[in-house]
DNA sequence: GGTCGGAACT
DNA sequence: GAGTTCCGAC
């Protein structure tokens, strides 16, 4: 029975792992067993023990199934299904509303889904160890695109980084007229997040939102868009869509660019954004989380600093401004919105967070707040020591490789089945690096594939399946 | 139509 | 506190 627990303590990492990634869904006791609810952790540990006889896990490919833990509704794949179905409630007449009632930006809206776990608890992964007795929350780091150094270098590295400024923001603002603002300064938060800062109604600061959407292969760069990644400046590309998707997530049927612009303008205050001038609707992170997930072909060619990362071609050009928001519903309703490995901005240490703001204000450089428009300039460093990998190819979770740093952390003696299943995994990723090397020739970052882990009498079996998307074949 | 920031408001 | 709404000016 040790070894079962043993090897759920694996299992239910690696489940959680994948989910995030939205490449699974758990079904059975583990599905359960691995629910980031921590008041029903005794209880599902006992429903575990029950079960643990019986096959555990299922883990297979559900499409898009990263929708439902972006919107945390439960893997299950019926469920998504239900909901997709959802019609998204307060329809509007008029061309610009039919955004209104599109499926999926209920889905995006869903984030703050009072089912939904905070943002806190999907990126903690609970272990339960049981010769330690207690549930033990892991901090885990939620990185898409990494290399295996990367990982390992990131663990002790800050979690967010200050974004250079581009040559045309040198430029002195022009001096505003008009008094100077008498509005006290809202604190810029600090760099570390009380856990649960988020967990009531689960709402997204705007600068969070819009993280979520440029990290949306469905919203950008349909929507919002990298214009310089690096430098961590986007475009607003359809800003009706995006401040009527940011409405709906606030429940402000009337919002519009006007008014989230001016939401927009205050964060120059408080060093989270800059504004690009001379370019309409293009505005500047002065920060962004180590953990951003660039999307393939989200960049401007024209504006990339850096090229080496953008063999990706975009896969599908982007719309003008003044799109129609029609378009807007072709992309709700095919919204899959990423999966929460994939969330920016809030890779938790334990008790740790940040906002762009605070982190830039662990930088050398001017204090983000009071700055005068020509302060804002951030200071910026190269994120060449970023843990954003330059190329897109086959990945492997940082939690995954948290979770076997983890389990090798462990007494051999006391967890030899853990040992044995974090030495099959982490075989299993040599592999997947080596067949990927030879085929391209490159370094390539791993990938975790589907698998398949029955347990059966306590011991863990994984197979491996052909990935579909990066052509490898594994054995 | 985008941008800006003050002011009052939620 | 973090926007939202409205505004006049550019």
């Amino acid at each position: 029975m040790v070894d079962q627990q043993q090897d759920f303590l694996v299992l239910t990492a690696v489940s959680n792992c994948l989910k995030r990634r939205g490449q699974v869904k758990t079904t059975g006791p583990l599905a359960a067993y691995t629910s980031s609810s921590r008041v029903e952790t005794v209880k599902k540990r006992k429903q575990l023990d029950e079960h643990l006889a019986s096959p555990a896990v299922i883990v297979e490919q559900v499409p898009h199934s990263h929708l439902l833990s972006y919107s945390g509704l439960a893997c299950e794949q019926t469920h998504t299904d239900d909901h997709l179905l959802t019609t998204v409630e307060g329809s509007e007449s008029g061309d610009e509303e039919t955004m209104e009632t599109l499926v999926a930006a209920e889905t995006l809206l869903n984030m703050d889904s009072p089912d939904s776990l905070s943002l806190d608890q999907q990126h903690y992964t609970q272990l339960y160890v049981p010769s330690l007795g207690d549930a033990i929350t892991s901090p885990v780091t939620h990185q898409l695109m990494v290399s295996v150094e990367d990982i390992v270098g990131a663990l002790s590295q800050p979690q967010w980084v200050t974004l250079q400024r581009e040559s045309v923001a040198e430029q002195p603002k022009k001096k505003k007229r008009g008094k100077k603002s008498k509005r006290p300064e809202s604190p810029t938060p600090d760099i570390t997040f009380k856990r649960g800062k988020y967990s009531k109604g689960n709402t997204l600061y705007l600068w969070q939102f819009l993280i979520e959407l440029l990290q949306d292969r469905q919203a950008c760069p349909r929507y919002i868009k990298w214009t310089n990644r690096n430098a961590g400046i986007f475009k607003l590309v359809n800003s009706k869509a995006v401040a009527r998707l940011w409405g709906k997530h606030k429940n402000k049927p009337d919002m519009n660019y006007e008014t989230m612009g001016r939401a927009l303008r205050y964060y120059y205050q408080r060093g989270i954004l800059n504004k690009v001038e001379g370019q309409r609707l293009v505005y500047q992170f002065a920060s962004l989380p180590k953990d951003m997930v660039f999307i393939s072909g989200d960049e401007d060619q024209e504006d990339q600093g850096n090229h080496e990362d953008d063999e990706d071609v975009p896969e599908e050009s982007p719309p003008s401004s003044d799109q129609s928001l029609d378009d807007l519903a072709s992309y709700e309703h095919s919204f899959p919105p990423p999966p929460p490995s994939s969330r920016p901005g809030y890779q938790r240490s334990r008790q740790t967070s940040s906002t762009p703001a605070t982190a830039q204000r662990h930088q050398p450089g001017p204090k983000s707040e009071s700055r005068s428009p020509a302060q804002r300039r951030t200071v910026l460093r190269p994120l060449g020591g970023s843990l954003i990998q330059q190329q897109h190819l086959p990945i492997v979770s940082a939690e995954m490789l948290r979770t076997l740093q983890n389990v090798q952390s462990l007494q051999t003696g006391q967890h030899g089945s853990v040992f044995r299943t974090a030495q099959l995994l982490g075989s299993m990723c040599e592999r997947q690096a080596a067949t990927a090397e030879q085929t391209t020739g490159q370094i390539v970052t791993l990938q975790l594939l589907p698998v398949t882990c029955p347990v059966k009498q306590g011991k863990l079996e994984v197979k491996t399946e052909e990935d579909p998307d990066s052509g490898l074949t594994r054995e």
